[in-house]
DNA sequence: GTCTATAAAGGGATAGAC
DNA sequence: GTCTATCCCTTTATAGAC
């Protein structure tokens, strides 16, 4: 019969869940370990016999956050949707992603232009350019069938698309007025269709 | 006749410049004083004859900057040209102010959060306040005048043009390949009329 | 206007007791 | 597993010489 107190690895991923909304909330950078202990009420020492350093603490959160994305990602791009049904499930995983790890979204968006000039991070630019490749040959696979515009600049779209749908984590509350879906609903109305009123209807 | 040395203020301007790029490249909290002192090729010391504080050039700059926006904004909206006319006039002249200001949309997108905490910078909520106002009132004007779609949420529409606008500051460098009013126009064919290849054409 | 020198506070990390 | 105590480096800012 397993005791009542908290194990140790279940108070590791207590504490690493607390560092990760600090880290979200004011930057890697301007969160002190003695916040983070703060908050998981210890000391800033006591930090060090769970992790080995603040930064294998942001390692540790955006490696596995980064590994589940893009095996969603693979799953989708794998099933052979077509064009827009593979864009639009793409966009739907992204804002799930959002809903269920906002804090490890915001910080992969605030911080990895700052960390991937360390060594240690060099594998946030590699999934970049993952996700890149796959948003490129998404958007010309889409050209080259007919279902998106020919005129389209697909690396700015591309950007446009990225950027977009992971600045929602700034706002995004899981448990506000819209869900996750409702949002990606939302946006792919306007990404897909404009929102300019049509002119037969 | 001028003399060929530079004045005090010609310096400091230029200093400020230089502390402007490395807060927009790096985050404010990032950028040490002996950054800013090492670019400007001076010593951190010297500094503190220009300014007061590290804090206060920040202040400086943004300021200034959410001034001179701010104004052009206002010019914008009342010369009365309509919903649809107005908000493509907002977004090119945002995209202008990527192209003039960079550094500055930057440290306001990057920094706004973290510094609007401290009283001094309250102005940059009230600034995030007037924004909002500006574009939800344009939003519902279009919606009542049947030029908008009347199925959008505004708040959202509000908030996925301004993250995309202004997050193109991230990759956006003047002298690339596509200038200011070619990015805005790409971007305003994706917003009023989406990606999606028409039924008719 | 910039330098030398340094104060004062903040921050990451460690050693060993409990 | 957490605390006490502390080291050492970084960072902002100041005072006064040149």
């Amino acid at each position: 019969m397993p005791r009542p107190k908290k194990t140790d690895s279940e108070r590791r991923a207590e504490v690493l869940r607390i560092a990760a909304e600090l880290f979200a909330d004011r930057g890697v950078k301007q969160t002190t370990v003695r916040d983070i202990a703060d908050a998981a009420n210890i000391l800033s020492g006591s930090l060090y016999h769970h992790f080995e350093s603040k930064e294998s603490m942001v390692d540790e959160i955006l490696t596995r956050f980064l590994d589940e994305l893009w095996g969603r990602y693979q799953s989708i791009t794998e099933a052979d949707l077509g064009p827009r049904n593979t864009l639009e499930a793409i966009v739907v995983a992204s804002f799930e992603a959002i809903d269920k790890h906002r804090a490890e979204v915001a910080i992969f968006q605030n911080d990895s232009k700052h960390l991937s000039r360390f060594e240690r991070f060099g594998y946030l630019e590699e999934r970049n350019v993952e996700f890149r490749k796959l948003w490129v040959g998404l958007l010309e696979d889409g050209i080259a069938d007919g279902v998106f515009r020919g005129d389209l600049d697909v690396d700015l779209v591309y950007r446009f698309v990225r950027d977009t749908v992971w600045v929602a984590a700034h706002w995004y509350r899981p448990g506000g007025p819209l869900s996750a879906r409702e949002v990606a609903e939302q946006y792919l109305g306007i990404l897909l269709d404009g929102i300019s009123r049509r002119g037969d209807g």
